[in-house]
DNA sequence: GTAGGGTTAG
């Protein structure tokens, strides 16, 4: 048998081993073993700092950070080593504690280190240590060192201290194309073009070549701020000058590409790329599937994946986004789960990528699993996954799921982040808690029009009309332009409150002051404005001048003011159109049948019940039904001596024969068998976005508030969503239709007009 | 052992 003594290894073998052109793990253990053992260690500091580099090499940081403390006198380089080692890793706190250490211990700070320890502040954005370690190194003298400048510029510019980096770049006596290169990047990725290329300019002019890296720092920056068009050009511009385009200007370029959709020129890119061999680089893949993704060519999207993407995380989640994007949400959720089968480690962008493609394509339950799903195995969402799981937390009208990731968001500290805040609005606002919207908007440090858009629609949605105008002005008297989605809002709410003229006014406003070109949606809310006042024949010309093909939302927006005003001859040219456009909507019969219905026409009634017969339309209509049938008694509740009450009552006997027969969902025993006869009236008077989006009846929340307001009135049964919103063990909900108000607490209803 | 530029999710 062979005792442990025979296998020691002679010292010669050690250095052998750590002289190695690159030794494995398990030969640095083995050295570090033995040297101990000889007792050349832990006393050689060159041997130490030999091994040192080789555990950081490996990524063995807590081995390193051991030796490291062993030593009874390291000297600094042994320190900079590791820290350079932690910082390369990117971590940076380690980083920087063990440069606390070294000074703690008293050792001297190299112009080797600084840069470096830099770094780490700039990667953790944190200018207190960036300042404490600016200040040190002009108490150490290396403050002049062209290292030490640049990589203080740096500093500042990623802690967003444009003064400060201004202050040292001003000073410097000799300025770096590196410095140039940071400065110059940090104006192009604030958007700032005409700065970027003004010191573009004045660098070319005192005589500092630009290089790859300089060029490259322009095109990204444009890219991360917008400023596509600008960054394709400069994509040119540098081949053009002879520049060799590289890894990060093809990577940067064409995400901008697929932007702007100039599949031409991403076609040239790719070619260059398959020219000077970058079709195996993870991040030119990436963008190259990206980019053909964008543009809408998924076949050649997925031909590129198959041929070089396949494990790597990186396309694969370009795949995944490309698919999304592209509408193809089962292939979407296929992929991803074929990824994980495959063992691929699947990262915060992949999870935040398939829940977003099921948030945006209607699949919220999907999207919520997914959410959960993901922290299950153990992948934390960040700051971009919250605002894309809470649309789908709105949709549902799922409070509990939203204000769960409302608390993650305050514990990462993230809910003040203007995305994630924008959303919490919209989800709050869209499950009935109005009140909690408003104090999140109030309480935001910055707000983009989307925050606004958000908190106007919240109260658009809720019948606030007054809300909408005065957050409006608001946003008006600050920096924050409005946008197509705001005048939706603001149109919204005038025709809700009946603010005819103000409506008119912002209208053309919207055009004249702003620029914006009037959508559908805004025709949408002037016609029902006007049909609302009674201006039926002044709404049909707005929609006869309209430049383009009216949609459904106009056509029903003259529809349902056709039936406020029992305007048959208008509300039936109307339907004829969504009869057309919307073959399958079951709300638009229903409609015009209540337009027939209170005129007492029942030849009509029974002509569009045989259209929707003919044309198969079943989705919810039999609680339509019901509401014909209601209203008739509501007409005739009066006059129990009506002569028509016999007739009205048999044909109503053969409809609900008819309904079961048919099959139709919720059967009227089912949704009235709980209610007062008294409660009947008011549970029928109108609908809730809310309880109809709960219901699935509006398949999206994105859709324009007058969309809604249109499917509210079409959507059908509130009585079943009132039973399903109370299994959601709601206290207490306010909803509105047209135009009275619902008052829902406690079990209990409540309803009046608005005005 | 030192400084500047890259993809995919809102």
């Amino acid at each position: 048998m062979v005792s442990r003594q025979s296998v020691t290894i002679p010292f010669g073998s050690f250095l052998q081993l750590l002289h190695h052109p690159s030794p494995s793990l398990l030969q640095a253990q083995q050295a570090h073993a033995g040297l101990l053992k000889s007792g050349h260690l832990p006393a050689d500091a060159h041997l130490a700092t030999k091994l040192l580099s080789l555990y950081a090499d490996h990524l063995r940081f807590p081995d390193a950070s051991l030796l490291l403390h062993s030593i009874t006198d390291p000297d600094p380089f042994l320190f900079s080593t590791l820290i350079s080692a932690f910082t390369r890793s990117r971590l940076f706190s380690a980083a920087l504690s063990l440069l606390s250490r070294m000074l703690a211990l008293g050792l001297t700070l190299d112009p080797f280190v600084l840069p470096t320890a830099f770094k780490a502040c700039a990667g953790l954005l944190s200018l207190p240590h960036g300042r404490q370690l600016h200040s040190l190194s002009l108490v150490t003298g290396h403050s002049s060192d062209p290292f030490v400048q640049s990589s203080l510029v740096h500093m500042y510019l990623k802690c967003r201290a444009m003064v400060d980096a201004h202050r040292v770049f001003d000073r410097m006596t000799q300025r770096s194309v590196v410095s140039w290169s940071a400065l110059i990047a940090a104006y192009a990725s604030r958007g700032n073009v005409v700065e970027a290329m003004k010191l573009f300019g004045l660098m070319r002019g005192s005589g500092v070549e630009p290089n790859s890296v300089t060029w490259n720092g322009l095109i990204a920056g444009f890219s991360h701020s917008g400023h596509s068009h600008k960054s394709a050009t400069l994509f040119q511009r540098m081949h053009a000058e002879g520049f060799i385009p590289d890894r990060p200007s093809v990577s940067s370029t064409l995400p901008v590409v697929g932007d702007i959709e100039d599949v031409a020129f991403g076609g040239q890119i790719h070619g260059y790329v398959i020219k000077v061999g970058l079709e195996s680089d993870s991040c030119v893949v990436s963008a190259l599937i990206d980019m053909y993704g964008k543009c809408r060519r998924t076949e050649e999207m997925v031909r590129i994946f198959d041929e070089v993407g396949m494990m790597e995380v990186g396309s694969c989640n370009a795949l995944v986004a490309g698919l999304s994007r592209n509408g193809l949400v089962n292939n979407a959720l296929q992929a991803f789960r074929e990824f994980q089968g495959q063992g691929i480690d699947l990262n915060v962008v992949s999870w935040t990528s398939i829940v977003a493609c099921c948030a945006q394509n209607g699949k919220d339950m999907e999207a919520l699993e997914l959410f959960r799903e993901m922290q299950f195995v153990g992948v934390e969402p960040n700051l971009v996954t919250i605002p894309c799981v809470l649309p789908a937390c709105a949709n549902i009208a799922t409070l509990m799921h939203g204000k769960s990731a409302h608390c993650f968001s305050l514990r990462k500290g993230f809910s003040e982040d203007v995305y994630v805040a924008s959303a919490l609005v919209d989800m709050y606002a869209k499950c009935g808690r109005i009140r909690d919207a408003r104090t999140i908007f109030d309480a935001m440090p910055s707000r983009n029009v989307v925050s606004w858009n958000a908190m106007m629609g919240g109260y658009a949605m809720h019948g606030k009309a007054k809300d909408v105008m005065e957050l409006f002005n608001l946003m008006q008297a600050s920096p924050q332009k409005p946008d197509f989605i705001t005048f939706t809002c603001v149109l919204s709410a005038c025709s809700q409150a009946g603010l005819t003229e103000e409506g008119e006014r912002h209208f053309y406003k919207m055009h004249q002051e702003h620029g914006i070109v009037a959508r559908m949606e805004h025709y949408a809310c002037m016609v029902s404005l006007l049909g609302r006042a009674g201006k039926l024949e002044e709404a049909y010309d707005l929609i006869r001048g309209m430049p383009s093909e009216p949609d459904a939302c106009v056509w029903g927006a003259l529809l349902g003011s056709c039936r406020v005003h029992g305007n048959v001859r208008l509300g039936e040219i109307a339907a004829e159109k969504l009869f057309e456009l919307e073959p399958g909507n079951a709300g638009n019969y229903v409609l015009l049948s209540n337009i027939y219905a209170a005129k007492g026409m029942w030849d009509g009634v029974d002509k569009v019940r045989d259209i929707m017969k003919s044309m198969g339309v079943r989705k919810n209509p039999g609680c339509s039904w019901i509401e014909i049938k209601n209203k008739v008694h509501m007409m005739l509740a009066g006059d129990k001596s009506h002569p028509q009450m016999n007739q009205i009552a048999d044909r109503l006997e053969k409809l609900s024969v008819e309904m079961k027969r048919l099959g139709y969902l919720p059967s009227t025993d089912f949704v009235l068998q709980d209610v007062e006869e008294q409660d009947k009236e008011q549970i029928l008077c109108g609908h809730s976005e809310k309880l109809a989006i709960a219901l699935g009846l509006i398949n999206t929340s994105r859709g324009t508030p007058l969309r809604v307001i249109k499917n509210l009135r079409i959507c059908g049964d509130c009585h079943v969503a009132i039973k399903f919103i109370s299994s959601f063990e709601r206290r207490e909900i306010f909803v509105r239709d047209t135009n009275r108000f619902h008052h829902f607490k406690d079990g209990v209803c409540s309803c009046g007009d608005y005005w």
